[in-house]
DNA sequence: GACTAACGTTTTTTT
DNA sequence: AACGTTAGTC
C-alpha cells in the first residue's frame, strides 16, 4: 500500500472522518482526540485515492501548525507528493491568490505587505499630517478599528468616530498609493478577487479542489466568506475545529460559523471526535462540568479512554507571592520524587504580567524555564531595519520601507527633507523614491540635503544594480549595503552593553542567513520578503530547542499538552478578566479556562490567591466564579498551608498525594 | 541628534 | 512596579 497510515489505528469516528473525501464535512474535534492525526490521514487518504496532490490545500492559522501539518503528512506519503501540497495559512494563501490577479483590482503585481509596525508609523505620521496628534489617541487604537472595521465588512469612511474614519480613509489612500496593502487587506482583496473576478474564482476553484481548513473556530466573516468563495459545487471542503476552544472572539473569531456551518455549506457530514486521548478522567469529568454551562454549544461530551487518576486539586494562597514559591519548591520535589522532565511541567496564566512572579520563582530555585511569546522577533527594531533594506532593495518604490530607512544611520536627510520628499513625490505622481531621483526636486532643496540624498541613493541604486545582475546572492548584496551605508556600525554603537551588541548582531545575522537559504534554494527576494512579512516568531525556533518548565498564557496554550499542569490566578477580575465581565464575554472565559483544564494529562492544580499585587499596589482578591462551577467529585480543595505544612512533617515524598489525601479527610 | 526626566499606561495575540 | 513614550535640553 501507498499510504505509511494505516485505518487500524484509528477509532470509529475518526475513520469515519478520513474517509468522507467527498462533499462538505465537519469534523467537531473535542480536545486531545487526535484531531491532527486524523487531518492528517484524511489528507494522506485522497492522496491514496489519487487525487492530485496539487489539488490539495489545507489552510491554517499558523504558520507553524502549517509547517506542523506538512510535516507530519511528509512522514505518511511519498516525498514528491508532500511537497506538491499547499498547506499555508489564511493570509499566504491570500499572498497566492493576489501575487496571481491582483492586477485587476488596481495594484500592480509587486505589491508590498505591510506590517503592524509598518501600519503603526503610518498612522503616526497621517496623525502628524492631518492634525489631531495632540489628541493622545494611539495608532494602535486606530489601527485596531481600521482592523475591525475590514473584517467585519464595514467601510472604512462609514466607521463610528468622524476623526478615525478619516484617518482610515487616509490610511487606506496612503496604502494603496504605495501599492502596499495590510494584513487585513490580504484577506479582503484576494475575497474581492475571488468574488469579483469569475475567471480568477474559476480558476482557482479548479486549482484548488479539495480544501481544509483547522481551527475553524477560529475563522471571521471575512475568512468565511474568502472560503465560500474558493469552494465551488460540490464543495470538497471539511472544516476541523472545536466551538468549545474559541477564545479569539474578542478579535474577530466567529463561532458562528463552526456552530451554524451548514448554513454556509449545506447538508454537511458531520464527525465528532469525543475520545479523548490525553487526560485522565478526573481531569475530564471536571472540564466538561464546567463547559456543560455555556450556551448554545454542539454538544457533545468527551470521554476519557485513561480512567480514574487523581483529583484536580484546588488551592487557596495567600498572595501570589506564595503561588509562585508553592509551585516552584513543588515542582522540585515532583522532580526529584518522579525523576521527571522539566520539560513535563506547565504553568497556565491568563495575564502576561502574572507571569513575572513565576519567572522570579522559578529562577531562585534555579528551574530551567521557557517563556513562550515573550517579544516577537520580527518586532525588534534591527531586523525591521533591515528587512527594509531588503525591501527597498527589492522595490526603491516601496515608501514606507525607505522612508524607514532613509536616515538610519543618521546620513543628513532629516524629517524636515523626508516631508519635502513625500509632498514632492504627491505632487508630482511619484514615489518617494523618484521624487529623491528627480532633478526637480533636488535642485528645490538645499545642497547638503541634496548631496546626502545623492550619496544615498546613488548607494541604494549600485546594490540594486547588483542584485539584479544575479551575479552573487541576495544575501551578500544586502550583507554588504548595510555594512558600506554605515547602518552595522551605527547600531553597534548604539549598544549600551556587549550582551545588546551581540544580541543585535545575531538577529541581523540570522535574516542574513534565512535569505541566505532563500537564495541558495532560487526563491527570489520578494517571496522572502512576503514570507517574513506573515511569519512570527513562535513558528520558528524557540518552543521546541529551549527545554525547562513551560511558563505561557491560556491563549497560547491552545493545541499543546502537558503531564502536570498549574493553573494560576483563578480569581475574579483575573479569571474571569474583568474586562470580560464588562464586555458579557463571560463564555469566551469559561471556554479559556476550559481550554487550560484540557492542557493536563496526568495532574492538574487550580490556584486562587487571597490578594495579589497589581500596578503595584496590593489588593484582595475573591476567588473565581468558576471554581464554584466545577463538579466536586474529583476536586481536592486545600491550601498552601495544608500542603507545605504537610509537606514538613512529611518525608515519605514519593506518596506526597495519597498523604495529602489523607490529610485533608479528618 | 542624543540624552535625560517626567509621564502615563497596563488582556488575551496571529497574520 | 515596570515599561514605553514624549518633551525638553544640550
Amino acid at each position: 500500500m501507498a499510504g505509511g497510515f494505516s485505518f487500524d489505528s484509528l477509532n470509529h469516528a475518526q475513520r469515519e472522518a478520513v474517509g468522507s473525501l467527498e462533499g462538505p464535512v465537519l469534523i467537531l474535534a473535542g480536545a486531545g482526540t487526535g484531531k491532527t492525526r486524523t487531518v492528517t490521514c484524511r489528507i494522506a487518504n485522497m492522496l491514496h485515492r489519487g487525487i492530485a496532490p496539487g489539488s490539495i490545500l489545507a489552510v491554517t492559522f499558523t504558520n507553524k501548525a502549517a509547517s506542523e501539518m506538512r510535516e507530519r503528512i511528509g512522514g505518511m506519503v511519498r516525498k514528491s507528493a508532500a511537497e506538491e501540497l499547499t498547506v499555508c495559512t489564511f493570509h499566504s494563501l491570500c499572498v497566492r491568490l493576489l501575487r496571481h490577479g491582483i492586477g485587476r483590482l488596481g495594484y500592480k503585481q509587486n505589491f508590498s505587505i505591510c506590517t503592524p509596525g509598518d501600519q503603526a508609523g503610518l498612522v503616526k505620521q497621517l496623525m502628524v499630517r492631518k492634525g489631531g496628534a495632540e489628541e493622545k489617541i494611539k495608532p494602535q487604537a486606530v489601527l485596531a478599528e481600521i482592523s475591525r472595521a475590514k473584517n467585519a465588512g464595514i467601510p472604512l469612511e462609514a466607521m463610528k468616530d468622524d476623526y478615525f474614519a478619516m484617518l482610515a480613509v487616509a490610511y487606506q489612500n496612503e496604502l494603496r498609493a504605495q501599492n502596499a496593502v495590510d494584513f487585513d487587506d490580504l484577506l479582503l482583496l484576494g475575497t474581492e478577487l475571488l468574488r469579483d473576478h469569475a475567471e480568477e474564482r474559476a480558476f482557482f476553484r479548479q486549482r484548488y479542489t479539495h480544501v481544509t481548513v483547522d481551527e475553524f473556530q477560529d475563522t471571521n466573516a471575512l475568512q468565511m466568506e474568502l472560503l465560500q468563495q474558493l469552494v465551488g459545487p460540490p464543495h470538497h471542503v471539511c472544516v476541523v475545529g472545536d466551538d468549545d476552544q474559541s477564545i479569539y472572539g474578542w478579535r474577530g473569531a466567529e463561532v458562528e460559523n463552526i456552530l451554524s456551518f451548514e448554513r454556509f455549506f449545506p447538508d454537511p457530514k458531520v464527525v465528532r471526535l469525543e475520545e479523548n486521548y490525553r487526560s485522565t478522567h478526573a481531569i475530564l469529568h471536571t472540564a466538561n462540568s464546567l463547559i456543560r454551562r455555556n450556551a448554545g454549544r454542539r454538544e457533545k461530551t468527551l470521554r476519557a479512554t485513561l480512567k480514574g487518576g487523581e483529583p484536580v486539586r484546588v488551592v487557596e494562597m495567600g498572595c501570589d507571592e506564595d503561588e509562585a514559591t508553592f509551585i516552584a519548591e513543588e515542582m522540585s520535589i515532583d522532580k526529584k520524587a518522579s525523576s521527571g522532565r522539566w520539560e513535563d511541567f506547565a504553568v497556565l496564566f491568563r495575564t502576561n504580567q502574572q507571569s513575572r512572579k513565576l519567572e522570579e520563582s522559578m529562577r531562585r530555585l534555579k528551574i530551567p524555564y521557557r517563556m513562550v511569546g515573550a517579544q516577537s522577533f520580527y518586532d525588534r527594531r534591527e531586523v525591521r531595519d533591515v528587512l527594509a533594506y531588503a525591501q527597498v532593495l527589492d522595490d526603491p518604490e516601496a515608501d514606507i520601507a525607505l522612508l524607514r530607512i532613509l536616515n538610519s544611520p543618521p546620513r543628513g536627510i532629516g524629517q524636515a527633507t523626508a516631508v519635502l520628499a513625500t509632498d514632492f513625490s504627491r505632487e508630482h505622481g511619484l514615489s518617494v523614491w523618484g521624487a529623491m531621483r528627480h532633478p526637480g526636486f533636488l535642485d528645490s532643496i538645499s545642497a547638503r540635503a541634496g548631496n546626502a540624498i545623492r550619496n544615498f541613493t546613488d548607494q541604494v541604486a549600485a546594490a540594486k544594480v547588483r542584485l539584479d545582475s544575479q551575479l552573487e546572492p541576495a544575501n551578500h548584496v544586502l550583507s554588504m549595503l548595510l555594512d558600506e551605508s554605515g547602518y552595522l556600525e551605527w547600531l553597534r554603537r548604539g549598544c549600551k552593553t556587549p550582551e545588546e551588541r551581540d544580541q543585535r548582531g545575531e538577529s541581523i545575522q540570522g535574516v542574513l542567513d534565512e535569505l541566505g537559504r532563500y537564495a541558495a534554494k532560487g526563491r527570489t527576494l520578494r517571496k522572502f520578503l512576503d514570507d517574513s512579512a506573515l511569519a512570527s516568531d513562535r513558528d520558528d525556533d524557540d518552543l521546541e530547542k529551549k527545554n525547562g518548565v513551560t511558563l505561557i498564557t491560556l491563549h497560547a496554550s491552545k493545541g499543546l499538552e502537558f503531564p502536570v499542569v498549574y493553573l494560576v490566578g483563578l480569581e475574579e477580575g483575573v479569571l474571569p478578566h474583568s474586562r470580560s465581565v464588562d464586555e458579557g464575554t463571560k463564555d469566551e472565559e469559561r471556554r479559556l479556562l476550559y481550554v487550560g483544564i484540557t492542557r493536563a494529562q496526568k495532574r492538574l492544580t487550580l490556584t486562587w490567591c487571597r490578594s495579589r499585587v497589581k500596578w503595584g499596589q496590593k489588593v484582595g482578591c475573591t476567588p473565581s466564579s468558576f471554581i464554584a462551577e466545577l463538579d466536586d467529585e474529583h476536586l481536592l480543595i486545600s491550601s498552601y498551608d495544608d500542603i507545605m505544612g504537610a509537606e514538613v512533617s512529611d518525608d515519605e515524598l514519593g506518596d506526597f498525594f495519597g498523604g495529602m489525601d489523607d490529610f485533608l479527610k479528618d
